[in-house]
DNA sequence: GCCATTTTGTGATTTAAATCACAATGCATA
DNA sequence: TATGCATTGTGATTTAAATCACAAAATGGC
C-alpha cells in the first residue's frame, strides 16, 4: 500500500521539513504495513534495507542480552525506528514488536539516504531526534540503577501516563513479566509492588486497566524510592 | 589556538568527508583547548553553543542521577561530544571530565550546522555515529543488568583493553569508586573482585597498572558471570 | 620529606530482591 | 462450553551485594 505523504496525518517532524519533489520521492518509495498486537516488526539478526517510520500504535524495542531478551524501551508515534540498522551493517541490531495494532511505513534505505542528501533540515531533524534518544537513554540508565524497584515501577507508570497515553487511566500494554523485564526486576516483584500501590490507594487496578489516583504520591515514590 | 584542519592528524571520519571551503570554514571557526587530568570540560546544566571534538586523551561522560553522579561511559578520540546539547536546548545534558591530559576542539555551533547543511556526507557520518552510540548503549544496559558484578568488571577490563588502550597492559583510568559507579556496584565490591581476579591469576595488578594474564578466563567470566 | 586527603583492603552485618513453589485466575480457541 | 496455556498472587527461603566500620596505603600539595 502506497500513500501520498502530502496528505499523511502521521507525518514526522523531520518529513514535515520536506517539500515538493522530496515529498513525492518519499511518497513513491514507501509502503504502509499494518501489524497486529504481538506481531514482530523487525527481528534482531535479520537483514534489512528499510527505515521504519512508526505512524500509529505502540511497539517495544528489545535486544538479546547475555542471558535473556531485554526490553530496552517502548516507542510511540511519530518516530523513526531501525535507523541504526540502516546506517550500519544492514543487520538489525534489535527487535521491534507491536504491543498494539500498529501501522508503520517501510521506507527504502536509498530513498532515505537521498532525502538526507537533498534536504539538510530533514537531516538536522533526524540528528536532533537521535540526540534526544541518547540523552533519554543515559537518563534512564542512571535512574534505573540508582532507584530501587518501587521507584522504578512508579516512574514507569508515570511515564506511560504522561508520555504514552496522556491520561491517568490506561491499559498496561505489557504483562507483569514484561514490565519486570523493562524495569530490571522480577515478575513477582512487579506483582507485589503493584498490589502494594493499590493497597495504599495510590493506583487502582482492574486487570490491566490502571488508574493513577494519587499522582503526587506516585511522583514522590518515583523520586525517592 | 586555531589550527589548520587540513593538516590535523586527529581529524574525524566525518570531517574527513569535508573538502575545500568546508574544511576552511571548520579551520576558521574552532579553537583547540587542552585539559589536564581531572579538569571539567563541560558541566551539566551550563550553557553551551559549541560542539566538542575529542582529538586526544580520554574522558568520562557523567550525568546527575536521582541520588548521585553516574558515569555513563568513557569516550576516546576521535569522537564528537556534546552533540545533544548543541542540537537541543543549548543546556548541557551531561558533564564531561578529562581522565587524562586531553585536547579538544570547540567548534562553533553555527559552523557545525553550516557543515551539516552544505555537506551531506558529513551529516551522514554524524548520523551513523549517533546510531552506533545508540546500539552500544542498548547493549551495555542489557548486559549490565543481566550480569552480576564479577561479569561486569571482567567486561569492563576487556573493554578497556580492547577498545581504549589496545593492549593487555594498561593503567586503570578510574579509581575503584569510579569503576563501581560505572559498572553499577559499590567501591568495596570492586576492590574485592579485583583482588579475587588477581588471586586466581587472571590479572595482575600493581597499583592502577593492570595486566590481563588469562584473557580466555576473563572472557569466560565476562560471558557467564 | 611531611601532613592531609583520597584511595584501597577486608571483615561483619544487613538488606532488597531473586528464586522457589504452588495456587488461582484469566484468556484463547477448538 | 470445555480445555489448555499464559498470567498473576503470595508465602517461604536464599542470595548477591550493599552497607558499616576501621585500618592500611598511596597520593598530592606545601
Amino acid at each position: 500500500m502506497k500513500t501520498d505523504c502530502q496528505l499523511c496525518p502521521y507525518i514526522s517532524t523531520a518529513a514535515a521539513k520536506l517539500a515538493g519533489c522530496d515529498l513525492n520521492l518519499l511518497s513513491d518509495n514507501h509502503i504502509v504495513v499494518s501489524f497486529k498486537k504481538g506481531d514482530s516488526i523487525i527481528k534482531q539478526g535479520t537483514y534489512s534495507t528499510n527505515v521504519i517510520f512508526l505512524r500509529k500504535g505502540l511497539v517495544k524495542i528489545h535486544i538479546t542480552g547475555p542471558y535473556s531478551e531485554q526490553i530496552v524501551k517502548l516507542a510511540k508515534p511519530p518516530t523513526y525506528l531501525g535507523l541504526p540498522t540502516t546506517m550500519g551493517d544492514k543487520i538489525n541490531q534489535y527487535s521491534i514488536t507491536a504491543l498494539e495494532d500498529t501501522e508503520v511505513c517501510f521506507i527504502d534505505m536509498s530513498t532515505f539516504r537521498q532525502l538526507l542528501k537533498s534536504n539538510d533540515d530533514f537531516a538536522f531533524e533526524i540528528i536532533h531526534s537521535l540526540c534526544r534518544y541518547e540523552i533519554e537513554s543515559f537518563r534512564r540508565c542512571a535512574h534505573r540503577v540508582q532507584k530501587q524497584t518501587r521507584g522504578n515501577l512508579a516512574e514507569m507508570l508515570l511515564d506511560m501516563s504522561k508520555n504514552i497515553f496522556n491520561s491517568d487511566r490506561f491499559q498496561l500494554p505489557l504483562s507483569q513479566s514484561e514490565i519486570g523485564n523493562l524495569i530490571d526486576t522480577s515478575r513477582e516483584s512487579v506483582s507485589r509492588m503493584l498490589s502494594e500501590l493499590e493497597k495504599d490507594g495510590i493506583i487502582s487496578m482492574q486487570g490491566k486497566q490502571i488508574e493513577i489516583i494519587k499522582k503526587k504520591s506516585l511522583e514522590l515514590i518515583s523520586q525517592n524510592g
